[in-house]
DNA sequence: TGCAAATAGTTTCGTTTGAAACGATACTGG
DNA sequence: CCAGTATCGTTTCAAACGAAACTATTTGCA
């Protein structure tokens, strides 16, 4: 018989615990998990996240415009911009103009850029295996749909296009 | 009957198609998330996220000092003291030292702090539905399993502690 | 007591980021 | 054909980041 509380018709809690709120434990493991990404190939290949992801592309739909990597990635294009210029300079990635539409670039791999991609495409489930040990098969099905039903949802509720990168 | 091929014996792709990549999904959709997130907490209290993680802590257990707040938010500590100084100068939180032990903060909010943060808390729970339309009881509950298993494996595949912020 | 090591929090450093401005090229309607 | 507009990719800019250096304080131990 309390006369106070004036949000009483309310089962929500009044106070937030950060330890429960799923999209910081969201945040938080997706970050956890890109950060062990991060470092494998870093002292694997020398290669930060964006440019693996340019690569990743790159091994299985070259030849491809920056755009395509943009929308393949979910990068906007000064992020791919600076990927392909260092990978560039690394000697593994190739740019040039498309000749029927000069504003367009067509990318590739060298030879060394597709020696690297190879032994990349291993190192990347390998390093997904080890994040899911400790799933079952039915939970990683589980996951896939969540993440499915929360992109779509999310997509909505974000502004623009993509889906990289806020901090 | 073919002669080729070199790891027949393997039933691992030798292309890796990011969009069925679950780490790569889970940032995509992490990040949309928190942009989403920062979106509203921008427009509506001026609040990034670090600054918004901060007076969640506070609401719920001010007084506290830095290194509790790194605790609770999984940042590193040059990202709380930014917060913190950003947050003390908008007139939402105080920060005096500890008597007993000077170098430590004591951190609590004012009462322009303890006014932001009940109308905080209301719109974090409303955009934590919104994420999760969609989602009936039961998937949310695995989305809550499948996360507190992701973050004990990831946390001992990454490095340091906390789990915040590459990107 | 006194001195080395540890701890708390801030600041500095170089890098990366997203948004916006930009130059260059292509398309469109008149 | 030609102005106006749209698109592609790069560059610029200010802000934010993580790691490391740093100051101040406390603790451990001889």
């Amino acid at each position: 018989m309390t006369i106070n509380n004036t949000d009483d018709r309310n089962d929500e809690p009044s106070e937030l615990e950060l330890s429960r709120f799923l999209p910081y434990r969201l945040s938080v493991v997706s970050n956890l998990v890109s950060r062990a990404f991060a470092r494998r190939y870093e002292t694997a290949f020398g290669l930060s996240i964006p440019e693996w992801r340019v690569m990743a592309v790159l091994g299985r739909y070259a030849p491809a415009s920056s755009a395509d990597i943009c929308q393949r990635t979910a990068m906007d294009k000064a992020k791919v911009s600076r990927a392909v210029t260092r990978l560039v300079a690394a000697g593994y990635v190739t740019r040039k103009d498309n000749p029927i539409d000069q504003r367009q670039n067509v990318l590739g791999l060298t030879r060394d850029g597709r020696r690297i991609y190879r032994q990349i495409v291993p190192l990347a489930f390998a390093t997904e295996r080890e994040v899911l040990e400790g799933l079952n098969a039915e939970e990683v099905a589980q996951l896939d749909q969540l993440l499915t039903k929360l992109h779509a949802r999310a997509a909505t509720l974000a502004p623009g296009e993509g889906g990289d990168a806020p901090d």
